[in-house]
DNA sequence: AATTAATGTTTAATAATATTAAACATATAT
DNA sequence: ATATATGTTTAATATTATTAAACATTAATT
């Protein structure tokens, strides 16, 4: 069962982080764009500021984001920066050799999240901008990276419920799904042959905790006729990916172990 | 009206800061901690993670505080931030001349908060952990400090409501709170003679932003029995305290407007 | 300054939701 | 291998959040 106030307050956060907030958010605002009536959204954001997640300030009567979020930040982990800070260069190598959109994802629970990116710096380019994810692990090349070598039980939990299809290439079906990861898990590369978003291919390469788990993957993305029209591109891609992904695994065998987050 | 949805949600997400939950927090835990029945908070849970400020480790079971937590801190604005570096050296000083506690406050909303502190160096010090003050503008020297400058809509907003008791030297009494704030007003300095804490007394002194409002407040605690014992400590924490109020008030007089955010 | 428009707040009836307890499943410990 | 802990799901029920309308306040317009 999901809890229809819960997404409705996390929702209203969230658009504080989607909006410019800085100058507060009116309860018309957050009614207009989600889609509360404002007798509701009152309730809401009473409550909310109750709470300190927000408050109101006492003139104009906007919305504002509570220092209360702020404390979060110094308690989340620093692990996850501490390994993108490591990664981020070997990513700056394959933008460099490819002038490719390249990821780097991890995941936490059956979600996928990005912990870095960088753009691509060809004129014609593939956007990425606000793009969400977060369910898209069957859809893509990051996310069927760290799939592929994940246990059984682990992919039937990420997996659970229909796929989602992005585009009439995405392998919503689950017996082929398990296919294309075996042959995922075989030769180690993931692709992504616009299966998420209509004429973008990405090449994704898995990277592995000092448990031989999958801990996150590198993806790189281009524009398909690219790699139609040119067969060594994609090869020139795949040895770039490949090459950091290795890399960036390396840190695991440089820093002392540090009990399993990640389960797989 | 106040939506317990949330309240139980906001207070899960407060538990994960309050507790060490880099290692995760079971279902039982939230569950004995906060008073849950199971079922009831996972559907909680299972919806918190569906927004990702929460994830679940898929093997362990166990919840951790999602990397969505973390983007808030990126948005909030950086003003508070450096308003209080600017402050602490000021701080610092009061801290050296007397020893004793030191805090810097604000508000959102309603609400006090803390912007930073210092601990007394004394063997016999207040202990200031956790306090909460959150709701105690009318029972502390900082939060009387600032309310005694505010317009009348303001304090009305903030002292709407019955007043909480802290301690039985607590002004509860709405004409005598008004005729407290009048005398604040009238001498610049705010006391709390152990009305937030027993045996614990205050003094406070606000700090004005551009357009002349209170926007913070300076405050010192000691122990009562010192203040007693020693008429002229009392003056020597009030001539410090006051001396860094106006200090860290130039603060606004060196950088640009920057909107009212704060109403009073 | 007075009138209108717009936004925010409160209320009490109603509709929709979250909660419960119990059955079930899974994982851990003995 | 059995028992115990913890986590998950379900469908009935009780509680809660929502609604619409009245009200209040603030801002804009004449």
């Amino acid at each position: 069962m999901s809890v229809k106030s819960i997404f409705k307050t996390l929702d209203t956060l969230d658009y504080f982080l989607k909006s410019d907030s800085t100058k507060g958010v009116s309860l018309k605002e957050i009614c207009d764009r989600l889609g509360f009536k404002k007798s509701a959204a009152h309730h809401m954001l009473s409550s909310i500021c109750d709470k300190g997640y927000l408050y109101q300030d006492l003139k104009s009567k906007k919305y504002f984001l509570g220092s209360k979020l702020k404390k979060f930040s110094e308690v989340i982990d620093l692990n996850a920066r501490e390994f993108t800070n490591y990664a981020e260069p070997f990513l700056k190598k394959i933008n460099d050799a490819t002038g490719e959109a390249v990821h780097l994802a991890s995941f936490e629970g059956t979600k996928l999240i990005t912990l870095s990116m960088l753009e691509s710096t060809h004129p014609v380019r593939v956007d990425h901008g606000f793009l969400n994810k977060d369910n898209a692990f069957h859809a893509t090349a990051s996310g069927k990276a760290m799939l592929a070598f994940m246990t059984e039980p682990s992919q039937k939990k990420i997996l659970k419920g229909k796929l989602e299809k992005f585009t009439n290439r995405t392998i919503i079906n689950n017996e082929l799904l398990s296919i294309e990861l075996k042959k995922i898990n075989k030769n180690g590369f993931a692709t992504d042959d616009e299966e998420f978003q209509p004429g973008v291919f990405c090449v994704g390469y898995p990277i592995f905790d000092e448990q031989q788990k999958p801990f996150a993957s590198v993806s790189c993305s281009s524009p398909k006729f690219k790699i139609i029209n040119d067969k060594k591109y994609l090869e020139k891609i795949k040895s770039s990916v490949k090459f950091s992904a290795i890399e960036i695994g390396k840190y695991f065998k440089k820093t002392k172990k540090k009990g399993d987050k990640h389960a797989a």
